[in-house]
DNA sequence: GATAATTATTAAGAGAACCTTAAGTTTGGA
DNA sequence: TCCAAACTTAAGGTTCTCTTAATAATTATC
C-alpha cells in the first residue's frame, strides 16, 4: 500500500514555493514544487496527488485555468494561495471548486492548519470509497469486501486461512511462493522448516476447488521450491 | 430519501443568527438556528445534520468544546465563525477539527461561498458510501435521523454502541466486518487485537434483534474473519 | 528399478475463536 | 454527589479450525 501523500505545490515565486513546501515536509507529506501553470499540468496528469496547493498568478498557464480543470476532472481538495485581495475573485475560486483560499501574506501555522484540516476530510472521502479490485483468475474469483472465493459463480466455503493463502498466490500469478514466503506472509512469523501444515492448507485448498472445477487445476506444485498457481 | 441539507447554525447574536440563517435559505438549503451551547448539543444529538457553523463565545456551553464533540463522535463540518481574531485560536480550532475559520465581519458572498464548497466536498462522502437508502435489511428498519432501530415495525431500544455496529454492518450488507474494521469505525480508536468487547455487543444486538423476531437471524459470524448481515 | 527426499492425504486431538452470563467499571444525568 | 444505564472485563463453556502425526503417493537420484 501506498502511503505516501502528495501534496503537489504550484507557485512561481521560489521562496514561497520552498516555504510550502517545507510546511509539508514538516507535517510528513511529500511536496511536489512546480513553478508554472504548465508544469502544473504536467505533474497532475503523470500521478495521483492527495492534495494540491496552487497561486493564481502563474507563467504559463493561470491558476483558475488550472482549478477548473482539476475541478471538472478529479476529487482533489484545492488551496488556492494568492496576493489577490478582492472578494469577488475569492468568492468565484470558491464557486468554481476551490477547498480554500489563503491570501498572502500567509501565516505558515495557519497553512499548516488548514492543509491537514482539508487533508482530513478528504482522507474520510478515499477511505469510504476505496475500491478494492476484484482479484481474478481462471474461473476463481475473489471478492475481498465480502471474502468470498468463487468458481464459475458458485460460492465456495474458504477457513480464514486458506483464503489468505489463495489470496497471496492470486496477488502474484507468476510467482512461485516458498513455504517460508507462505507462512511468513499468512502467519506473519518465522518458519523453521520441516512443517507439514501449509501441505495440508494446500491439499485442502485444491480438494475445494476441485470440487467445484474438477476439469481443471489451479495450483501447481514446482518440487522443492513451492507453489504458484498454474496459468 | 431524505434530499433536505439541514444546517446547524450556532450564533447567539439574534441579527447574525438570522443573517447566517438567510444566506443558507438562498442557497436552498434549511438552517436551524440555536442560540446557546446547550441548546446546540441538543439538536446535535437529535437529528443528523449536513453542517454545522459555530460561534465560539457562547452562553452555556463554548464553541470549541461543541467542536470537540462532533469530531469526536461524527463527520460533519464544521465553520468557526468567530469575532475572534488571534491566530493560535485559529490554529486551534483547525486542527481540533474546524472545516474552516471565518472572522467576523464577515463577507455575506463570502461565508456562501465557503458553504458551498464544503458542502460540495462533504457531500461526495455521503453519496459515496450512500447509507441513507440502504438502511433498511429484511425486517429491520433504521432512521438515521431519530437514530431508531425497529424490527417489523416494533420500535427496539438500542444503546449508541449497538446502534452504531448495527449500522455499520448494514452500511455495507455483504461486507464482512473484521473486528478491527468495527472497532476502528465505531470507537475510532487503533485496535489491539484479542478483545471480548464486540464478541458482547454482537451478542446483546443478537438478543434484541431475536427478541423482537426469534425466527430470523440477522448477523453471521465467519470464523477467523468477522462479522456480516445474513442474507 | 531401488532408494531417499519431498509432497499429499487423512483423521483426530489440540488449540483458537467465539458465545454467553455475570460481575466490575465508567459515564452521564438528576 | 449519587444513581442508573451503558460499557468493559472476566470466566467457563461451546464450536469450529488448525496442526500434528501417521501413512501413502510422487519425484529425483543413483
Amino acid at each position: 500500500m501506498n502511503e505516501q501523500i502528495k501534496i503537489l505545490v504550484v507557485e512561481d515565486d521560489d521562496d514561497i514555493n520552498q516555504l510550502l513546501c517545507n510546511i509539508i515536509r514538516k507535517n510528513g507529506y511529500f511536496p511536489q514544487p512546480a513553478f508554472s501553470g504548465t508544469e502544473a499540468m504536467l505533474y497532475l496528469e503523470s500521478k495521483e496527488w492527495d492534495m494540491v496547493l496552487l497561486d493564481l498568478m502563474l507563467p504559463g498557464m493561470s491558476g483558475d485555468e488550472i482549478l477548473a480543470k482539476i475541478a471538472d476532472q478529479s476529487n482533489i481538495p484545492v488551496i488556492i494561495i494568492s496576493a489577490k485581495l478582492d472578494q469577488q475573485t475569492k468568492i468565484d475560486m470558491l464557486r468554481t471548486g476551490a477547498d480554500d483560499y489563503i491570501t498572502k501574506p500567509f501565516d505558515i501555522e495557519e497553512v499548516s492548519a488548514r492543509i491537514e484540516s482539508h487533508l482530513r476530510r478528504y482522507q474520510r472521502i478515499n477511505l469510504s470509497s476505496k475500491i478494492e479490485e476484484q482479484l481474478k483468475h481462471k474461473d476463481i474469483e475473489v471478492d475481498p469486501d465480502a471474502k468470498i472465493v468463487s468458481v464459475q459463480g458458485k460460492e465456495l466455503i474458504f477457513t480464514a486461512r486458506e483464503y489468505e493463502i489463495l489470496v497471496l498466490l492470486m496477488s502474484s500469478p507468476k510467482k512461485v511462493f516458498t513455504k517460508k514466503n507462505l507462512f511468513e506472509s499468512v502467519w506473519n512469523e518465522a518458519f523453521y522448516g520441516d512443517d507439514n501444515t501449509i501441505n495440508v492448507h494446500m491439499s485442502n485448498i485444491r480438494s475445494k476447488l476441485a470440487a467445484a472445477n474438477p476439469d481443471e487445476e489451479y495450483i501447481e506444485t514446482i518440487w522443492g521450491m513451492g507453489y504458484r498457481l498454474k496459468s
